[in-house]
RNA sequence: GCGAAAGUGGCGGAAUUUGGUAGACGCGCUGGACUUAGGAUCCAGUCCUUCGCCGGGUGGGGGUUCAAAUCCCCCCUUUCGCACCA
């Protein structure tokens, strides 16, 4: 009906063409000198912070950034109009390898690659229109950011969680640097996937682990967190609780503790096992055979990448070190051996092994014809036989074989035993994660400085605060030689002591990029401060953010590592809460026609710039966000496109035609007031679609905001509308709700239905709760539970006028007939369920 | 292997929060109108089956219920996470 009328352009009415070209430009000028995104220091009204993960630059960005950025978008403006400081801040995680790869292949320096890359992204972004307040910008190669990081550094050193450790590291042979555990996927370089190899090496710390009972307890109050990120965590974090036992070394008497969770085992020990990489193995004096044959063992077990670890699990090997150990439990003696499959790194870097009742343990010992001993039964009717035996069982039960502690069951059993360990002061309960150690230090060139000074005489020496930040010095040559290019700038590394001016050195290693990022969202409260990394108040007035937008990738890497500074800043006095982002949401990715990820690497990225400047920004932006919600990962294709654009250019756009210039109150309601039939069905229609769309923006349910606007605008046929204020009521409203997601059109419209104002001046609708019912209702009739007719009642009709009403329908009547009626179910104004027999 | 989430038309996806008329909205497709023509616009149709009624239908199988896409159990598939954590 509607869509006739615009075609043939009914006499008088001027067909407008959406030319989009023109309102685009328009309003960014127009927005550009209002300073419309521009946010005052401290939020006046209520505040909302909305942020997303801040990109790396590595080219230009695509459109899985422009996805990202509009969904944002959206946000931000909706929150705008709802009357709401908001602050959208934009920067970039500069820091970072493939800097370092482009100064390598292409003779750039890694600072005029990024900066490049920079330059161009940011150039593209501010075609898009993202509502970003770029007076905020940051970049966290640039001295005034990383000044700052090198402040964070100092502020964990004095507090004793920056430390260094030698120990066992990963080492990417391609990159020639260590990498810290979260970037080693599946025993791989997170970056380049090369095999990870071990080393042994003194890097630099920093002590999460203090927190990880905190990150793990937290994690409750993240309501609004999806679950899979929190079940990550929750796992990465690994807390289990257990006990430690201390057994005996035999020959020396030195106590070898070791962790376990099931001490109702303990009298089921048969063997003990330690990690090859531990040092404990060292001080054990193993002698002849059977130290060549454990240090031969040991060098094979280096050899091994982790990929091939990771491979042959369930194979297990490991030597007899000759020594034994003393079960402190019954004093029984027994053997000592190196053994792959015990981590160094967990526990003690030991373990005590039941083979009866661990798997790992069961299959090691079938391998080396070790001792089985059952020491727990499964119920008392059930009996474990060795001889059939082909897995360990490994649940709880009763234990047996076990002394005094015969017939205790389960977490009883186990509190038992342990009670009595820590009466006898030979074990205690403990707590173990398998939360390590954030391993920050890399040796390469393009990261912060690490602010430490080494000096003969006392040590590791902070640089005063004063004296931050350490300056990147210049280097030429930036190839990977396993140490930081850094090392070989003398005028770089000399230096005298702070403390005692004796000549020192700097520390050569610069900081992990997730350094960088695990506070850039503090910043952007206050971007431009010299003398802090940012002001309290303002970062009291603004955390903690509303709602962080990002891909799930991180969930154990940078969403960990912002929680711990978070808390930590918090425990040294600069912040007030615990958690940095209330809510988190999960982007989807944006794939190319064939499923592939778009990205630098894969060499598929299509850039946005052309789309817009073909089709608008505005319909681009209402295509990405028709074609599926925003956590769905989505292969894009132009073909979205085209329902969209017909909707805007033919539908959604020309209705200001209709618009009568009554300007009429829109805070009025019209529920009360003289409707004629349609009116007021257009009018309930219009009030569902602003609850609607409302809950849309909150759910972030982009595409099924458009589809009820598509709907609104299908029923929409002013002509039939006599009520002029309800006519132009209508196209505001209509026009406020699509604001979010096509700022320009919007803004336009609104400019033509002669508002002087801008539509994001906290104009969001209302929507009136007395109109979101039509006065008749369709109630289904079901015969068992099968709908089998439709009745059309006045609201909220009696159950027995509807039976009524049901059995008169001739097609109901026909299924009643010479049936008996054994029950009906009324849902009021919905369905009938007539039960029959 | 362990853990989590998800399977709905030819396609993207609604309805799952609260069990209550499955397939909203859009694409595509089919037919028609207007046109010299149209990949423009409009009208009608489009889960399967059927001329129509009837019947069937939300990965497969079972169950709970007056009523199941939605809740429970088993199986299959896909995606993601963890990969010897004692």
């Amino acid at each position: 009906m509607f869509g006739r009328l615009v075609a043939k352009g009914k006499a008088g009415i001027k067909i407008m063409k959406y030319n989009f070209k023109e309102i685009e430009a328009k309003w960014q000028k127009t927005w550009q000198e209002q300073k419309l995104y521009k946010t005052p220091d401290y939020p006046k009204k209520d505040k909302y912070y909305v942020l997303v993960m801040f990109p790396y630059p590595s080219g230009d960005i695509h459109m899985g950034h422009f996805r990202n950025y509009i969904i944002g978008d959206a946000i931000a403006r909706y929150q705008k109009m709802l009357g709401k400081d908001v602050l959208h801040p934009f920067g970039w995680d500069a820091f970072g390898l493939p800097a370092e790869r482009a100064a390598i292949q292409r003779g750039l320096h890694p600072a005029e690659w990024t900066l490049k890359n920079i330059g161009i992204s940011r150039s593209t972004l501010q075609k898009t229109e993202i509502s970003y307040d770029w007076s905020r910008e940051i970049i966290s190669c640039n001295p005034d950011y990383y000044k700052w990081t090198q402040w964070m550094f100092l502020r964990l050193f004095e507090h004793g969680l920056a430390y260094r450790k030698k120990g066992w590291v990963n080492w990417c042979p391609e990159d020639k640097t260590v990498l810290a555990n979260e970037q080693v996927v599946n025993g791989a370089c997170e970056r380049c996937h090369t095999p990870v190899v071990k080393k042994e090496q003194e890097q630099w710390y920093f002590k999460i682990t203090d927190y990880a009972d905190r990150l793990a307890d937290d994690l409750d109050k993240l309501k609004d967190w999806p679950e899979n990120v929190k079940t990550i965590q929750r796992e990465w974090i690994g807390r289990s609780a257990g006990a430690e036992i201390d057994f005996i070394i035999k020959e020396t008497g030195e106590k070898l503790p070791i962790f376990t969770t099931r001490p109702d085992t303990i009298f089921g020990v048969t063997y003990m096992a330690i990690a090859p990489e531990s040092p404990l193995l060292d001080r054990l004096n193993i002698e002849g055979d059977f130290k060549q044959r454990a240090e031969a063992y040991k060098q094979q077990v280096l050899m091994r990448s982790e990929i091939d670890r990771a491979s042959t699990v369930g194979e297990k090997d490991g030597v007899f070190t000759g020594k034994y150990a003393i079960n402190p439990f019954n004093g029984k003696e027994i053997q000592l051996w190196v053994a792959d499959y015990v981590l160094a790194g967990y526990g003690t870097g030991a373990v005590m092994a039941v083979p009866a009742h661990d798997s790992r343990d069961f299959l090691f010992a079938k391998k080396y014809n070790l001792p089985i001993e059952v020491v727990i039964q499964p119920d008392k009717n059930t009996k474990l036989n060795l001889a059939t035996m082909e897995d360990a069982y490994t649940e709880y039960g009763i234990m047996v074989n076990s002394g005094e502690f015969n017939e205790l069951v389960g977490e009883d059993a186990i509190m038992k035993v342990t009670q009595f360990a820590e009466q006898k002061g030979i074990g205690r309960k403990k707590i173990n994660y398998k939360l390590r150690d954030w391993l920050i230090s890399r040796q390469r060139y393009w990261g912060a400085p690490i602010p430490i000074i080494h000096c003969p005489q006392c040590g590791l020496v902070a640089v005063p605060d004063k004296d931050i930040p350490v300056i990147l010095p210049n280097v030429q040559n930036f190839l990977p030689k396993g140490r930081s290019p850094l090392a070989d700038v003398p005028e770089y590394m000399n230096v005298n002591c702070p403390k005692c001016g004796s000549t020192a050195q700097r520390d050569p290693d610069t900081m992990d990029t997730f350094v960088c990022s695990s506070w850039y969202y503090l910043r952007y409260v206050d971007p431009h401060n010299d003398n802090i990394p940012f002001d309290k108040d303002k970062a009291s007035a603004w955390l903690p953010i509303d709602k962080y937008i990002g891909g799930i990738s991180h969930a154990t890497g940078h969403l960990m590592y912002f929680r711990f500074f978070y808390k930590f800043l918090r425990d040294i006095g600069w912040l007030k809460d615990d958690e940095p982002a209330l809510s988190l949401f999960n982007l989807g990715m944006v794939m190319d026609a064939n499923g592939e990820l778009m990205s630098k690497s894969a060499g598929n990225v299509v850039s946005p710039i052309d789309l817009l400047e073909r089709r608008g920004i505005d319909i681009t932006r209402l295509s990405m966000f028709f074609t599926a919600p925003a956590d769905r990962q989505i292969s894009w294709s132009n073909d979205y496109i085209v329902g969209v654009e017909k909707f805007i250019t033919n539908r959604f756009y020309p209705i200001i035609e209709f618009y009568r210039g009554t300007n009429p109150d829109l805070k009025k309601y019209f529920r009360q007031m003289n409707l004629d039939k349609y009116e007021k069905d257009i009018y309930i229609k219009l009030n569902q679609t602003i609850k609607r769309v409302n809950d849309d923006y909150n759910y972030m349910q982009f595409n099924t905001a458009i589809s009820s606007l598509m709907e609104l605008v299908r029923d929409y046929e002013s002509p039939k509308i006599s009520n002029n204020d309800l006519n132009d009521y209508l196209i505001l409203k209509s026009i406020l709700l699509i604001a979010p997601m096509a700022p320009h059109l919007a803004e336009e419209m609104w400019q033509k239905c002669g508002r002087k104002d801008s539509v994001f001046d906290g104009n969001w609708p209302d929507y009136d709760k007395n109109a979101l019912q039509f006065d008749l209702v369709n109630i289904a009739v079901q015969i068992n539970g099968k709908v089998r007719g439709e009745i059309q009642a006045v609201r909220d009709i009696s159950e027995a006028e509807v039976l009524e009403k049901a059995r008169s329908e001739p097609k109901v009547a026909e299924y009643l007939k010479g049936k008996e009626i054994i029950k009906k179910i009324y849902v009021a104004n919905k369905l009938i369920n007539i039960v029959i027999k």
